[in-house]
DNA sequence: ATCATAACGCTTTTT
DNA sequence: GCGTTATGAT
């Protein structure tokens, strides 16, 4: 073929593929049509990620590189550019035969991966893909970080000296390890929090250090705490694995050592996975960004799609680094801006835009959209919690819409409370999620337990939790002294168990054995009989159902009710996987409650903003907007957290698709405690005209937004402490009165103006040289007033210019001492 | 061994 | 304020 004619062949191929993606528009094709080397895609609230995502494989199963390259097959000659520009042109149909001719090795299901954060997103990706692609799309790498490492690691887990049944331990399993271990090594939970020492665990892994390695490096430090600390997690990692147990970093830990310590299975992965691709990349941490560069170091393939204004996770080690960076790190990659937003309608873009735009660390993005202003959003301040609740139940009972279009958001489960207990007064359906899950239940997690010991006997965690429950007569006493025994020899307590009876100062010792007969010849039936015959035989034989129906009480109604639900769960299961034990454990074990949302049942549906990334609503309630709860007090103090709460109010707010309700409380009884607290900060941040205020507080309200004082000076209402630090140091609405600055006239005045008032409040005027705590010396070049707030513009002697919002800033500012 | 009461601490957010 | 755990009494 000639030069000429290769040129029209891939033109024409291309506009051939690109027919097939019309529905999309321009960015989000160029997203799914670039398919070689490292794509960045910045993708905003509601721009149609998954859609991309999804139709990105398509192209991938159908095309391969065929969009992205510029080779052509060698079977392909002048006959087939012919074809090709027929049908470009619109003057023959486009048939799968000529489909197969633009094509380029297209690529095939298993040699895509699509890593979520979430088993929710993944599903969701699962059943858009099968529902796009037929029984291929189930064929597509499309899970969790975690679940993508479980299943590598049930495949290799003997490299690293695990078995490959081995269990996976939740937060809850591993806090009763470590508590466990820090009991053996006479250590005080009060000194030597079992937290602190997991989340020490997690840094040593975090940096891929082996137990080992981590105290070497204590050590050197010459720090007792440190030293001891190191030891702690020796001793937990050792105890997990000699359980033949991991915890959720660890399956993220261990495949990462697994593929950097075994070439071949490095090699096979990276050969295996043509495509890599990786959602919400802002929230991944170091080890789940050493895995992904770790997969796509061969092909380099790899699309990350994120939004680094949507990065919420940074507690959980989370490093917004990893997007920031990711350019550098890819010097050839692409980037792609997706800012059209089909989700929403203008006032509560440009609410979520206005309110993200006080962020510094970002990369910066206007969302944009073509639907109309909508509704103004309304800001209801309420008298207390109550008010709240109420406020929110009568405004969707008097809607006149269907319960399940709304959704209530809030910083913290401990809310859900209130909202539940009006919820149910007033009649409307509901549902809770996060809280106490599901899974977290006792009676679930007992029956789990037991199949876990079941499945793996070495489990020493589960197998504690069990062996006396229900109660048969095996006592503290003679399980320390096995344990003990277990220690001293090296073998698994259920070896030991097992005969209990020939050892010396173990009473329960025929209770023992006949427990582990017991385990022993369940063991047996699971081979024998289906899943869910298999699990009401366990409850059978444990005895644990029979114990459970001969108390009376209620609430052991709804236990069993429980367990009912678990064993639909293992139907499910079973339709999935075939009904293995060990598949249905695995896949239990990484799950939350979100995955068993429905969408399709009528219920307003409450949740925390951090479990709401990924979802969008009709109407949203953003509620408990107050400072100290939204954004968190622990977070006042500092620059990059209170970020971190915009960026979550920023994903609050784009959650909803036509109308946004935020509702703040002027008291709340919180923690047993009264407290008053004055609206969230980022309700100032939304431009007024935005607003409709309602509510009791109203007037007061609207004193507080205004800051100019009758000479013009301006000051904050917060006081010259500099902010506080409780929630629960105003004590009262007098209090609070205290610090509201009066305002007798509109204020009109330019900052220029500014006469020095008598205030002991921070104030700042033009030529003033300040303080940052993280920018340095430098003064204000600039003050505009902008809906209640101002915006300063800082030469900083750095050279640099910021543009910081007053109230934001002087947290972290004060005026250069003389 | 089991139950009852008292003390404690905890609330950010999740796989 | 609530749920979990520690302690003590039966």
């Amino acid at each position: 073929m000639t030069e000429a004619n290769a040129r029209r062949f891939i033109s024409a191929r291309r506009k051939i593929i690109e027919g097939d993606f019309a529905s999309l528009n321009p960015e989000q094709r160029r997203a799914v049509l670039t398919t070689e080397g490292p794509l960045l895609l910045l993708a905003g609230a509601g721009s149609g990620k998954t859609t991309v995502l999804i139709h990105r494989v398509v192209n991938l199963l159908r095309y391969g590189r065929g969009s992205d390259t510029e080779e052509i097959p060698a079977s392909c000659g002048e006959e087939e550019l012919r074809l090709l520009e027929q049908a470009a042109a619109g003057e023959i149909p486009v048939t799968e035969e000529i489909r197969a001719l633009c094509a380029v090795e297209p690529a095939s299901p298993w040699q895509v991966l699509a890593i979520t954060f979430t088993n929710k997103a993944a599903d969701e990706l699962k059943s858009r893909l099968e529902k796009a692609l037929g029984a291929a799309g189930q064929s597509v790498w499309a899970m969790t970080f975690h679940g993508t490492c479980s299943r590598i690691l049930r495949r290799y887990a003997e490299r690293l000296g695990f078995p490959s049944s081995f269990t996976i331990y939740d937060q809850a399993d591993s806090l009763a390890v470590m508590k466990r271990v820090l009991k053996e090594m006479n250590l005080d939970d009060r000194t030597w929090p079992p937290k602190a020492m997991l989340a020490a665990a997690e840094r040593a892994k975090g940096a891929l250090q082996t137990p080992d390695e981590f105290l070497a490096q204590e050590q050197a430090s010459r720090d007792i705490r440190r030293i001891r600390t190191a030891q702690v997690c020796k001793a937990y990692a050792q105890r997990l694995f000699d359980a033949g147990a991991m915890d959720f970093d660890d399956l993220l830990y261990f495949t990462v050592r697994l593929l950097k310590e075994n070439p071949d299975i490095l090699d096979y992965y990276q050969n295996k996975f043509r495509y890599v691709q990786i959602d919400e990349y802002q929230d991944t941490n170091h080890l789940q960004y050493l895995f992904a560069s770790l997969l796509a170091g061969g092909r380099r393939n790899i699309c990350v799609v994120g939004d680094d204004d949507q990065s919420i996770y940074k507690f959980r080690g989370a490093t917004i680094e990893n997007i920031l960076s990711f350019e550098k790190q890819y010097k050839d990659a692409r980037v792609i801006r997706l800012e059209q937003n089909y989700r929403s309608t203008g006032n509560i873009l440009r609410a979520a835009n206005a309110v993200i735009a006080n962020n510094t660390a970002r990369k910066g993005k206007n969302l944009w959209t073509q639907k109309g202003s909508g509704d103004k959003i309304t800001l209801y301040v309420a008298q207390n919690e109550d008010d709240e609740a109420r406020f929110v139940a009568r405004t969707i009972r008097q809607s006149g819409r269907p319960a399940r279009d709304f959704a209530i958001l809030y910083r913290t489960n401990a809310q859900s409370r209130n909202l539940e207990l009006t919820f149910k007064n007033m009649g409307i359906n509901y549902r809770i999620f996060g809280g106490t899950r599901f899974f977290d239940r006792a009676e679930v997690k007992d029956v789990l337990a037991y199949l876990c010991v079941i499945a793996n006997p070495t489990d020493e965690t589960r197998l504690l939790r069990i062996i006396n429950v229900p109660a048969r007569g095996i006592g503290s006493t003679s399980l320390e002294r096995v344990q003990a025994i277990a220690r001293e020899e090296g073998v698994s307590l259920f070896e030991v168990l097992s005969s209990a009876s020939h050892r010396p100062g173990v009473t329960a010792g025929k209770k023992m054995e006949e427990f582990c007969r017991m385990i022993g010849e369940l063991q047996q039936r699971i081979s024998e009989i289906p899943l869910d015959e298999f699990y009401d035989e366990v409850l059978d034989r444990t005895g644990y159902l029979a114990a459970l129906q001969t108390k009376n009480a209620d609430e052991n109604l709804s236990r069993i009710e429980n367990i009912q639900e678990l064993k639909s769960s293992i139907i499910k299961s079973m339709e999935n996987t075939g009904g293995d034990l060990y598949a249905y454990l695995d896949e239990v074990a990484l799950y939350t409650d979100m995955d068993t949302y429905d969408r399709e049942e009528d219920c307003t549906v409450m949740m925390t903003m951090h479990s709401a990334k990924g979802l969008e609503f009709p109407v949203v309630f953003l509620v408990g907007a107050e400072d100290g709860l939204f954004p968190s007090a622990m977070s006042i103090s500092d620059q990059e957290e209170m970020e971190e709460e915009r960026r979550l109010c920023y994903v609050a707010i784009t959650r909803a698709r036509e109308k946004l309700y935020i509702t703040c409380a002027a008291q709340r009884m919180l923690y047993g405690r009264t407290s008053a607290n004055l609206p969230s900060r980022f309700t100032d941040e939304i431009p007024p005209e935005l607003l409709d205020r309602q509510g009791v507080e109203r007037r007061r309200q609207q004193e507080r937004s205004s800051y100019w004082d009758d000479d013009g000076a301006f000051r904050s209402s917060y006081g010259g402490s500099g902010g506080w630090s409780h929630p629960g140091s105003y004590g009262s609405g007098a209090a609070q009165k205290k610090n509201v600055v009066r305002t007798s006239a509109a204020p009109t005045r330019k900052p220029s103006a500014i006469t020095p008032p008598p205030a002991k409040a921070p104030e700042f005027r033009v030529g003033d040289r300040i303080v940052h705590k993280a920018f340095g010396h430098g003064s204000v070049e600039k003050l505009t007033p902008m809906g209640g707030d101002a915006l300063m513009e800082i030469l900083f002697d750095s050279g640099e210019t910021k543009r910081l919002m007053l109230r934001i800033a002087m947290r972290n500012m004060e005026k250069e001492s003389s």
